[in-house]
DNA sequence: TAGAACTGTCACATCATTGTAATATTACTG
DNA sequence: CAGTAATATTACAATGATGTGACAGTTCTA
């Protein structure tokens, strides 16, 4: 499934920042401005890993941690602290308050995208695999495989992109050209319609096993990917 | 539906670069290469943000930004100004003629998105909704689904513009010029009276699972949504 | 190198949606 | 209450969007 990252950030600006990015990571994100509400939501879901800025009004990043960690869920939730230059560094790099990471502001999201797999990848495993489900359809984006019900079903190379995009997105609207962008690349050009023949075909491969049709028209805007509610 | 983003930009590559990518993140753009293009651009269509380069030929972008506080139409909407290192940046940190907020070139667009959307939630969160409620009534923007009572509701895609039109400004009475306007595009020709009908066709749909009709004829004025209080 | 698999494009069939005009109904006016 | 203006409804033809099968060009594979 999707990691649920908990981010605690009192500035707009960067709370957005990491949010925006973070979700089109693929992860959900929750959204705390100070170190009292993040207790809260922390207690509301356990997230999987929580990145918190080190200074928060209210509750200090640092006591938010250290109450965290003596809760059961958060117990050992993986925490990256968000520091700015000048804060008493010595104190972060021991990492004595419990956190598990840092990383001084302004920071590369890239490589806070690389720490957070790490620790994730550390506490929870079975969050980073790369197979994707939904419904009926599993697919494994790091073997090329699809299986509906259990049953293996092979696609052409762009039919399984376009399930892969699909099924990373489930519920959204799609047009045609956003499918080119995201499926066939920015740079190649390709007739819009030519989506709609390999919509098709993924379909026609889907309904093998399948009595439901997943992918739902949207007249005059684009495809759906959708499982039964 | 879209946000409707300005960029008034003279320089070329820049002006491309941000096109591109905006569009790419879902806003509608418009492209105004000096200030006074950007002025005539805004009154025609009021944007809902605009992204503003601080030189510019003719009109400086400060200039034009504090024509555009003076009008109605863009009088709060959010203007973030693109400088070059090394223009009076201690006048455009004060932001005193009127810009909600800055960048420095080069700047990273995750970041400019960001500050984009933190403006933008500001002024108008409806725009950034994916998913809007009114009464029983419930539309998802991105998946182009509607609720009534929990029942799905089929629509066809222009009586979902006008009823997405009517949701985001609740009990405000639209003429048919209005309507025609926002929901067919202003460039559009067609008979007023074909508003009519598309109500009609609208009310139809809803009434199935409603009881109460949302949409209130005002007669010689137009029409307005509104839900019980 | 032949055959298989895959891709993109087109043509055509099908169906949903749309705008308009004609007609019915409703709300207002005096 | 009649007359009129405005709106609601209906039917229909035109338009536009999508589904599908065929085909030719490519790339991959044995």
């Amino acid at each position: 499934m999707q990691p649920y990252v908990l981010i605690v950030e009192d500035e707009d600006a960067l709370a957005t920042l990491l949010e925006y990015n973070f979700e089109k990571e693929g992860y959900e994100v929750g959204l705390a401005m100070d170190g009292e509400e993040a207790l809260v939501m922390a207690a509301e879901r356990t997230p999987d890993i929580i990145l918190m800025d080190w200074m928060l009004p209210k509750l200090s990043g640092v006591e938010a941690c250290r109450r965290l960690r003596r809760r059961d869920g958060t117990q050992k939730t993986p925490i990256i602290m968000l520091t700015a230059r000048g804060d008493e560094t010595d104190r972060i790099t021991g990492l004595d308050f419990g956190a598990d990471d840092y990383m001084v502001k302004p920071f590369s999201i890239p490589e806070l995208f690389a720490r957070s797999r790490a620790l994730l990848r550390r506490a929870s495993p079975t969050l980073l695999e790369d197979i994707i489900r939904q419904g009926d359809i599993e697919i494994d984006t790091k073997a090329f495989r699809v299986k509906c019900k259990d049953t293996q079903i092979h696609l052409g190379p762009t039919e399984f992109r376009l399930l892969d995009h699909f099924m990373r997105h489930p519920g959204r609207v799609f047009s045609r050209e956003q499918l080119l962008d995201a499926v066939w690349g920015r740079d190649i050009y390709v007739e819009a319609r030519t989506v709609d023949v390999h919509i098709g075909r993924l379909r026609k491969a889907l309904k093998k096993t399948l009595e439901t049709d997943p992918i739902r028209t949207v007249r005059s805007a684009g495809y759906a990917f959708e499982v039964a509610a």
